[in-house]
Parts: C-alpha cells; structure tokens; sequence
DNA sequence: CGTTACGATTACATCGTTGAAACAGCGTCG
DNA sequence: CGACGCTGTTTCAACGATGTAATCGTAACG
C-alpha cells in the first residue's frame, strides 16, 4: 500500500501535521524543515489517500455527468467538453447513463452516487419540472439542454425554439413549401423535442404555410433507425415531402440513408437538415446542413455555475443561489444537403 | 448534509455499530432491533458516506476507462459495455481521456487517480512494452485492444491480425489487385497498427500480390479527416487503387467523402471496408464493409478480470495472478461498400 | 448450582487527513 | 524587563464507518 503521512513523518522525522503542512503548500514551514520533508514524500513516493483526504474536507472532487447515451455522438461530443472543463478546475467527471429511463433518471436526481460527487450536470429526457421540484437531493445541480421554464434548477441551453425557426425559415428560402419535421414526441417531458417543433411551426407561420401534422410524425427516438423509419414512411405519403427537418444529425443520417437508398438525390430530390453538428454530419455525402452548438460554451458555463453553487454554499452556509439560466451560442450550418440557389 | 451512523443510532436508541451491523447485514441482530433500526434508517433517509467507508475498508468501487477519445464512436460503443458491465457488479467507471499523448497516457499509468479506484481498463496508444514493464503504480490493470507480447500484464483483444487478413482476403476474393491500406502508423508503439498492416500484408502475399508502400501511407491519427486526405492523397496517384482497407471506419468514411465528392463511385469504381463497426457505417451511402469486434464480449472480459486480480488480492495477500490474455471473437461484415460477384 | 456456550450488543481503536488551538522560541516595542 | 507578536511546529480532536475484543444476559449443560 502507498505510505501515508504517518511514514513521511517517521522518516523525516517532523510531525505528521508539518508534513501535512508541506503537501498542501502552507506557507509557515522553515526551508530546512520544507527540503527534509520534501526529500522524505519523494523517497516514500507519496500519494494522498483521497478517501481520508474527502472525508476530512466534505468534498470529492468529483462530479457527475448525466447522459442518456455515451453512444450517441451529441453527448460523445459533449462530454469531451465537460471533462476538459471540469478538468481545469481539478475535477474527475463521472458518467452515467440514464438511457433515457425516467426510473434510472430519478435514481440520479435523487442520489445514487450521492457522497461520491461534488455536483452533478444533468441531461434529461423523461424527467420533467414537477419532479425536479419534488427532488429532495441537495447535491449541487446543473441542468442540460432543457428549458425548464420556472423550473427550481440552474441550467443551461441554446435556444432551441429560435434555432429551430431559422432552419426551417432556410429551407423555406430555398423555395421549398412542403416541409416535414422528423423528431416530434407527443410525451409532455420532451421539452426540447416541443421547442424544436415550435421552432419549427414558427417558421411555416411567418411563411403562411399551413402546419400538417402527417408531415410530422411522432418519433420513438433520436437514432439512425427512427430516422430512417420515419423517412421511409413520409416517402411512401401520396405527396412526400420537398425537405426536412430532422431534430437532430443522427435522424437525419438515418434519414439520408433511406432517402438515397430509394434512388432519391439530396439535395436536388430532396433536402435535408440535422441539429447539433456532430463529427459525421461533416463527412457524410452530401454534408449535412445542421444547427451548430456551442458546445464548449455549453460545457464551461455548466461547470462554472457548478462551482458558483459549491463555493456558494460554502460562503453563505447552504444559501441556494438563484436559479440561473445560461443561453449558449448557435449558428446554422448550411451545407451540402440543402444547398440551393436562393 | 445527510445523516450520519450517529444521527440513525441516536434516534433508534441503540450504538453506532448496531445500526452499522443492519446496514451490512450481519446476521446476529434481534428481529426487534433489526425493525427499530431500519424504521429510523428510513426516516433519515440514511445513506453511507462513501469515503469513510472506503477509508475504512480500502476499497472505492471505483474503476477507471482510459481512452484516447471519448467522442471517436469505437470508444464511445466500448465505453457503454463497460459501465454496464461494471455496474453489473456495483462498480462505478470513471473516465479519463488520455488523447493518446505519451505524457497522459503515464500519467494514467502512474496512478494519477490512485486512491480513488480500484483498478483501471487502459487503451493505450503510445505507451509501449516497455513503459508498462516499468510501471510502479501497483493498481490492478487490465490493458485493451493491445496485444503486447510478453507483457507483463492482463489484456483482451481480438484478433487483429488475422482480422485484417480476412477483410483483405475478401477484397481480393472481389477480384481486386491493387489493394491500398490506409492506417500504416512507423511508431514503434502503435501495436495494433502493425498488427493490422501484418494480416494485411499476409493477405497479398498469399495471393501473391506484392506489398507496395505507396498504396499504404503513413496516416497520422484516425478521425474521418485523416482518412479524407490519405483517400485524396491515394486518388492522385498514378496509378489509384481499386479498393481500400482503412483500419478503423473513422478512416473510412472519410475515405468514403473523398471518393464520393470526387464524382467516383463505392464500390462500382472503388471498394473501401473498414474496422470497428461503428453505427455510423451501418447507416453511410453506401453501408460499410467492417470488421466487428464483439465488444460486449470485450468489455465483459476486462471487468472480469479486474475482479479477478482484486478477489485474487484480497485472498492470497498481493499474489500476482498470472497475466492472461482473452482473444475476443469479431465477425466480418460485408455490405454495399465492398460488394461484388466473387 | 456453577460453568460454558452462544446470541446480541457495545466500547474502543483505527483508517489517513486536516482544522483549531496550543505551544515554543525569538525578536520588538513600550 | 515584561508583554506582545510573529514564525514554526506540535498536539488534539474530529470526519464516518467498521473490525476486534469486551460485555451482558440467558439458555443449556454436566
């Protein structure tokens, strides 16, 4: 087993405190005692014992990132981010996955790895306000790419509606009338899947085109095979769509996939547009049109308004910050699978 | 902050260490105790505070992933068997991203997060045989996709050798002769790298097709943009290929977005396989030749192992169980990219 | 009836670390 | 010269949980 303190102490033959002094750097340690110490944690190679260490200063140093899937690209991508911004602040990240489950998303809310973690960053899907207010929890929250209007909960998003409407009002600029949305969930959580359609709905309003519900077809999920489910079944309406909305990339690579399948052209038969920006959309062929997140922006204001609650209750013993609501950037990505001359 | 052992004993009336034996379940409680304790229990709401616990125990039911990328959808589909696997016995993953640099990567060797985890599943890329022989980080380890020969510790991996003889066989069985491999890494430690241009290699020369290093270019990393400028790079040759072996599908779909948006065709013109099976080839124009590793098979076998080494440690005071090696199964999958009448 | 055995419970020490407070030594100031 | 303040160091008591050994009561035994 590593030495700890105790043997440091032996060896240079100080107090365990003193040493304990050196390693956290406190400034009233003589350079003689400093250098004795110091040679005695290089001999003995010394490590911290982080459990000891934690349950000392009722801090972990870790937080958690909660996710529906590792899997999918969107949160691969995002995730990335968070390490690196948690990481500058000297914190670990631990993932978990939900799947999108609201038990195990309750489980999370509620705790599981409560006194293992800091805060916890959270991206929900089936958990809505009323249990969020319910939460009896007091770990640290952020919440992720939800707008939870009023909700009790700091978080962070782009703005879905508003990105949604400019998608939308570019496909209507190239002209087309006809335009399908893949990604439509009638579940009253899905607060991002509403947004986007508002978005969505928006657009076809200001454009005086009327909303068609059977161009907006419920979808289970955001992965490849609902995208291309749901492609293959608005090719096979008596009049298809011109273009299409899909509410994020991997529908719409699903989508891609069923529509050059058919013997059909993107753009020119069809067009197509995603949300998010991830990596493949940028290889596919056609280029995927997408909205672009910010997603290190997404990333660092979570963890900074983590650590804004942590200190926070550390200052003002537990008092709650307001809620705070971060809006990060987006920019519309127009590329390949809907070009057009406008 | 939640309640302690203390709070729950004061409140059912009994000591600390009672309370303590109905959270483990030792056995000698009387039923009346038992009940009073767990009804205070729920009333606080108790939940054991993980660092005491381990500081006491020494353990933290905490495994680490080190990964190159958690965004390179490989390691993400990994990554996902992994936790679940993990979970399965009650342990928790946390996730460190080495970005495969030589310098992160000893870090996490050396125990950056000693103290903090049990043990550690390492996907290494730069650090070598030797580095690992040197290691002085005595936390169990069990290496991934490395085939490190005689090295001193545990690893799972497929067969990447004969893999990649299979994918190139099947090329050649297409009829093709001039086969280009993109992924060739001189880096001495980019074992898997070599292993994949041996069986490559293996193939032609069965065939008695001669290796020509012009047709495998040394490729930097393994993301969509690599294998989009080595596909370019290999399209202005004299002389172009008839097909590709690009050793991750990364590589290949951006091989693929080359040759596409070169006005060719995949594979009338140019067949391209990959290798990794990631869910991005199962939906690309065309569908994606690969190679697929089992990688819950693998996944499964890396957890296993580490609790081998832990249980073998508890048991038989820090007995060095020997390193195994698990050769996990993987299955070629031919789809549109390569499809031909052998 | 005294001893033993065992079930049930508790007191105590301990894991490694760090905050609070005490203490020792020494120069400074009134 | 004594009080004070500063630096440098140590002692002590926690943080919360658990292993060990001690304790207490009671039933079984010879």
């Amino acid at each position: 087993m590593g030495a700890s303190l105790k043997d440091v102490a032996a060896l240079a033959g100080v107090s365990v405190k003193t040493v304990s002094n050196v390693v956290n750097g406190y400034t009233y340690v003589s350079p003689p005692t400093r250098e004795k110490v110091e040679r005695a944690l290089a001999q003995l190679d010394y490590r911290p014992n982080l459990s000891a260490r934690n349950l000392r200063r009722g801090r972990t140093g870790v937080i958690a990132l909660a996710l529906p899937e590792l899997d999918a690209p969107y949160f691969a991508e995002l995730s990335r981010f968070v390490i690196e911004a948690a990481g500058d602040r000297g914190w670990t990240v631990l993932i978990e996955q939900t799947d999108g489950l609201p038990e195990r998303e309750r489980e999370v809310l509620e705790g599981v790895r409560e006194q293992r973690i800091d805060g916890l960053i959270f991206s929900p899907i089936a958990v809505g306000r009323e249990e969020l207010a319910a939460r009896t929890d007091t770990t640290a929250l952020v919440l992720l790419g939800e707008r939870v209007l009023d909700g009790p909960t700091h978080h962070v998003a782009i703005d879905n509606q508003r990105a949604a409407r400019e998608v939308t009002e570019h496909l209507i600029a190239c002209g087309h009338t006809r335009i399908a949305a893949i990604g439509r969930q009638d579940n009253p959580g899905a607060n991002t899947a509403h947004l986007r359609l508002a978005g969505y709905r928006d657009a076809l309003r200001a454009a005086g085109i009327d909303y068609d519900e059977r161009l907006a077809p419920p979808t289970a999920s955001y992965h490849r095979a609902d995208g291309a489910q749901v492609m293959r079944h608005l090719l096979d309406l008596p009049e298809p769509p011109q273009a299409v909305f899909c509410f994020n990339d991997l529908l719409a690579l699903g989508a891609l996939r069923t529509v050059l399948s058919s013997g059909l052209r993107v753009p020119q038969d069809i067009a197509l547009a995603g949300f998010d920006d991830i990596e493949d959309g940028r290889y596919s062929t056609p280029t995927l049109t997408t909205v672009s997140p910010d997603k290190a922006q997404i990333a660092r204001a979570a963890v900074d308004m983590l650590d804004a609650q942590l200190t926070g209750v550390r200052h003002a013993a537990r008092r709650r910050t307001n809620p705070r609501e971060v809006t990060a950037e987006h920019r519309l990505l127009v590329r390949e699978s809907t070009r057009c001359e406008p």
